[in-house]
DNA sequence: CGGTAACCTGGGAT
DNA sequence: AATCCCAGGTTAC
């Protein structure tokens, strides 16, 4: 999963020409106002010597591990942002933010917050970010009602839960993805953040503040497939180009589409170069509150083709057959059908099928051994 | 309009 | 070692 080695991001080639924008200084606008006294120790911890207000480490955000679970909700491909700093210890930026989640002993998460120009803005924005307004155990009971698969997969595998994402954030991490692979896509997405303002440093990552349009701006096509962006190159600059050119600004027009239906919203994106159904539908129910977005990728399609149309196995995945794999869904989940979605993707990851019981994945054998075992998930719940 | 080849790249399989 | 194939797709014939 982790393939990467933290200090570099992505081979940089020389500079042919002096580019206006080297993405590896992008110092101009000044950071967070650095410590006045330098300590000559490189490796100096952030004790507050010359801050008498003691700062809260740990706070508990009383959110069980039944509601949010770091490791199915992080490293399982709504984000390619987050870093693994810890056994159960998360580390990424939201905003201007730079925070740690991990869970403590009993499953509940806690935050830290490592930069913020806010400490209260930063908690709202994190509690924003975790979309807790939307009770995931409820939804899972509904699912469970209604998909006995469900019901068994969710035992093993709670706490998946949908995040809420800057649309810009999410728009730009998912032109990556297109026909690509997990490593090389963080490698991407290293990059474009490396062109934010630094926030500052953990467990050996850098983090960056997600750049704005107008920084991206700066970037040409020539540079970002120097990057290593292939093909890929022109759908960032060409999507960057047209959400500039939007009246009150790319980010407000991205952010308007969360008052839209899913279909207007889905078609709006989709006039923006690089973007086709399924990576509208990843921007969809990743940031713009569409709940019953269904991002049809190869994945899911062997999914659905075994669970749920069986008498579609073996065709091609084509965009028809996407909206019917997607109408199939929504009609079996309603309307947070993109939640559901979510858990049945992530119990196809080879990281997570590893760890399942095999009757999961074993659906040809549906009636040799009945085991109705409910306690066979050994992984359950293991936050210690 | 629905079905098929290119498209960048790098890692792993053959 | 040289190729082929594929990976959270989109676009252009």
């Amino acid at each position: 999963m982790h393939s990467l080695k933290p200090p570099l991001a992505m081979k940089r080639p020389r500079p042919p020409s002096p580019p206006p924008l080297s993405p590896a200084s992008t110092k101009q606008t000044s950071p967070p106002p650095p410590p006045p006294l330098k300590s000559l120790h490189p490796n100096t911890p952030p004790i507050s010597s010359k801050k008498p207000k003691s700062h809260p480490k740990w706070v508990p955000l009383n959110l069980f591990q039944t509601e949010l679970s770091l490791p199915l909700t992080f490293p399982t491909g709504q984000t390619f942002r987050w870093k693994q700093t810890g056994p159960l210890q998360y580390t990424g930026t939201i905003g201007p933010h730079l925070l740690s989640l991990k869970h403590l002993q009993n499953g509940d998460v806690s935050y830290f917050i490592h930069f913020t120009p806010s400490e209260s803005a930063a908690k709202l924005a994190l509690l924003d970010f975790l979309n807790v307004g939307i009770s995931l155990v409820k939804l899972w009971e509904v699912f469970s009602e209604n998909d006995s698969r469900f019901a068994e997969l969710a035992k093993c595998l709670k706490g998946a839960r949908v995040l809420r994402q800057d649309p810009v954030e999410c728009l730009v991490q998912f032109l990556c993805s297109s026909n690509n692979n997990i490593g090389r896509i963080t490698k991407m997405v290293d990059f474009i953040s490396s062109l934010g303002t630094h926030l500052g440093s953990v467990g050996g990552f850098d983090f960056h503040e997600f750049p704005s349009l107008e920084r991206l701006s700066a970037v040409s096509e020539e540079e970002l497939r120097q990057a290593g962006f292939g093909y890929r190159a022109k759908y960032i600059t060409g999507t960057v180009d047209v959400l500039q050119s939007k009246p009150d600004g790319g980010a407000q027009w991205l952010l308007s589409l969360r008052k839209l239906d899913l279909q207007e919203a889905i078609d709006a994106l989709c006039t923006l170069p690089g973007v086709g159904p399924k990576v509208a539908a990843c921007i969809a129910l990743f940031s713009l509150d569409q709940h019953h977005a269904i991002p049809v990728d190869t994945h899911v399609w062997q999914i659905a083709t075994k669970y749920l149309l069986p008498e579609l196995a073996g065709a091609r995945l084509t965009p028809k057959l996407c909206s019917r794999v997607a109408e199939a869904f929504v009609s079996k989940y309603g309307e947070y059908a993109g939640w559901a979605q979510t858990l049945l993707f992530i119990a196809d990851l080879p990281s997570q099928k590893a760890l399942l019981p095999s009757h999961f994945w074993d659906i040809k054998e549906k009636n040799s051994a009945k085991i109705e075992d409910s306690n066979s998930c050994n992984i359950d719940g293991n936050y210690s």
